[in-house]
DNA sequence: CCTTGACATGAAACCCATTTCACATTTTAC
DNA sequence: GTAAAATGTGAAATGGGTTTCATGTCAAGG
C-alpha cells in the first residue's frame, strides 16, 4: 500500500500538500490539488486510519457497556446510540460485560489507551469509586442518575414513572398489586421500585415482588406463581412489555379477562405490547441512547433527564 | 500523558526493554521487569492503542454491516458475533446501513483505512462486483452464500429449510398454504422461498403472499388479511415468531384454533413462540454469527454450512 | 580451552499521518 | 504607493509505539 509520502513524491509536491488535498485545506493550487487527486486514483491510496488517530489524539469511537447483548432494553439504548452516532459520523463499539467486573475495567481502559473518546454505561458491575479515575481519559456518561460532576447523564426519573404506574392502578380502585423485576441484585431501580410501591399502596407484601422476569416465558412463570396465590393481586406491573405479555397470555388461559380481573401495565413499549393491548411506561430508552450520544460527543457531562411517558392501552 | 520513552527513561532502560516488558517478552531480567512494572505503576502509563494499531498494521476489530438495528435477526446475529469476538479478544464495530449504498461502501473502506481488520455483511445493498474489490483489505464474511472464492461465508440452507418448513406442513394435510417476508426487493431468501413453495406444492397464488413483515403487529395484519380471504389459507409460514405470534393472536381471535383451523410455522425460535408454543425452523442465528467471527479472526474464506433445526411445539 | 546457545540489552529504522513555522507571492485597502 | 491581509508551499517536528539487528555476557558441552 502507497503512502502519504509516495503520493507526494509522485505528484511532485510535499506531504504536507497531500495532507492539505486530503482534508480540503484551502490554500491549495487547482493544478496541484488535482495532480494530487489524479495519483491517488491511480495508486488507490487511503489514509491510514490509526495514523491518523494517534496524530489527532482522538478516534472518534464511542464504547457502549452493556450487561448483556440480547436484551431489548439494550437493543433500543443501543438503537439510540447507533443512530445519533452514525449521524455524528462516529463509530459505536459494543461491549458487553456479563456483569463481570475485570471485564468492565478492561474496557474503560481503552479510553486510558486512547482507543475510545467516550463511554456509555448502561449498566455498571463496578462501584463508582472504581469507575471515576477513568473519566480523566475521556467523557463517561451514564445511564443510571448520579451527582458526581465528571460523569454526564442521560436517565429516566425511574421514581417518578413506578409512582405515576402505581398511581394509576390505585386510581382504577387496586389495592392487592404485584411487580416483577429482572435482576436479583439490588439496584437503585428496584429500591426506588419499592420505595415507590410503599408510597403509594403503604404495606410491601413479599409474595407480590418477584425477581428475576426478563423474557415472555419470565412472565407466563410469574403469572403462573402470583396468579394462584391465595390472596390474588388484581394488578401487576411488569418490568417489561414481554413479561407483561406472558402474564397476559397465562391469565388469559386460566380465564381471567384484562383488565376487569387483572390489571397489567409493562414497560418500554414493546412491540408484542402493541398487539396484547397492554398499557406500559414508555421509558423512550431510544432517546436515552440518542441523548448519551450526543453528550459524549458534545463533550458535556451535563445531567439530562429523559422523560418518560405512559401509553395507555386496554389492560388496564 | 506519559509515553515509552518517559518510562525508559525514568527506568533507566531502553524503550526497547519497556516495549518487551509491555508485551511480556522473555529475555528482560527480573530487576529491570521489576523496575519499569514500578515508573510504569508511578506514571499511572498506558500505551496508546493507535500507535500500536499503527506500527501492527492491524487493529482486532470486525465490522458488522446490519441494515436495521432494531431487528430481532440481526439482532441474534450480532449476539453471536459478540460471544466469540469477545472470548478471541477482537472488538465489534455496528454498522447500520439501511440499506444505503454508498454508506456501505463507506464502511467497507473502513478496510482500506485499516481501521478493520475484517468484515462481517448480514445483508448488503450493492452488488458484490462492487463489494470485491474491499476484500484486497481485509476479509469479507458474508451471511448470504457467495461462490466468488475471496468472500468467506457462514450461511444457512435456507432452500432446504423452506423445502423442510413446506413439506412438514403438506405432510399434515395442507394445501392451501400462504407465506410471508420482511423485504419487498427480490432478495435471494425470497427467491428460494417462491422456489420451494412451488417445488413443494406446485403452483403459487400470489394472493397467498404477503411482504413488509417484521414485528408482531406485522403479524396481526398479515392475518387480518389473509384469514378473511374467500379461499382461506390453512397455514401459514412466516418469517419470524414475532409476525407468527401476531398471527396466532389474530387467529385467536376470530375464534380459529392453532393448529385445529389454522397451522402456523415461524423462524429463529423468539421468545414469543416459546410461549404460544409456535413450532418454528431455527436457522441458529447466534451460530452463524459465531461462525462468522471466527472466518474473520481465523482469516479463512471458507464456506461453512451453519445446520437449521425445525422445533416442533404445538401450532401444526 | 573453545565453541555454541541461551540470555539480556539498546540504537535506530519504521509505521503514517498532522501541524507548526517559516517564507514567498499576490491581492486588497487606504 | 505602500502597508496589511490573503494565498500558496514545504521542511521538519511530532504523535507513540514495534521490531530488526548488532553486540555482549555467561554457562553448558565436548
Amino acid at each position: 500500500m502507497a503512502n502519504i509520502h509516495d503520493i507526494a513524491k509522485l505528484a511532485g509536491v510535499s506531504v504536507t500538500t497531500v495532507s492539505r488535498v486530503l482534508n480540503n485545506h484551502k490554500y491549495v493550487s487547482d493544478d496541484k490539488r488535482t495532480k494530487v487527486l489524479t495519483i491517488i486514483n491511480e495508486l488507490n491510496y487511503a489514509p491510514n486510519q490509526s495514523a491518523i488517530d494517534l496524530t489527532r489524539g482522538e478516534t472518534k469511537m464511542i464504547g457502549l457497556i452493556i450487561p448483556y447483548n440480547n436484551n431489548a432494553c439494550f437493543d433500543q439504548l443501543l438503537n439510540g446510540v447507533l443512530n445519533k452516532a452514525v449521524e455524528m459520523d462516529y463509530t459505536v463499539i459494543v461491549l458487553p460485560t456479563q456483569y463481570n467486573k475485570e471485564k468492565e475495567i478492561e474496557y474503560l481502559s481503552k479510553l486510558k489507551n486512547k482507543q475510545l473518546d467516550g463511554m456509555i454505561i448502561t449498566s455498571r458491575a463496578n462501584d463508582w469509586d472504581a469507575i471515576i479515575p477513568y473519566s480523566d481519559y475521556g467523557l463517561i456518561v451514564s445511564y443510571d442518575y448520579t451527582s458526581h460532576p465528571a460523569i454526564g447523564c442521560s436517565y429516566i426519573d425511574r421514581y417518578s414513572s413506578y409512582l405515576d404506574a402505581f398511581q394509576l392502578l390505585k386510581d382504577k380502585g387496586h389495592t392487592h398489586v404485584a411487580f416483577t423485576t429482572a435482576r436479583e441484585t439490588e439496584s437503585m431501580s428496584t429500591q426506588h421500585l419499592i420505595t415507590a410501591y410503599k408510597e403509594v399502596f403503604g404495606t410491601f407484601i413479599p409474595e407480590y415482588y418477584l425477581t428475576g422476569c426478563s423474557c415472555l416465558d419470565d412472565g407466563i412463570a410469574a403469572a403462573k406463581n402470583l396468579l394462584h396465590l391465595p390472596n390474588r393481586p388484581t394488578a401487576i406491573f411488569a418490568n417489561g412489555d414481554e413479561v407483561a405479555g406472558g402474564i397476559h397470555l397465562y391469565a388469559k388461559s386460566i380465564n381471567l379477562e384484562t383488565p376487569r380481573d387483572l390489571a397489567i401495565i409493562g414497560q418500554e413499549n414493546q412491540p408484542i405490547g402493541v398487539g396484547l393491548g397492554i398499557t406500559t411506561v414508555d421509558h423512550q430508552l431510544t432517546k436515552v441512547g440518542e441523548q448519551a450520544c450526543e453528550l459524549i460527543i458534545h463533550k458535556s457531562n451535563q445531567k439530562v433527564k429523559v422523560p418518560y411517558q405512559i401509553i395507555q392501552r386496554t389492560s388496564v
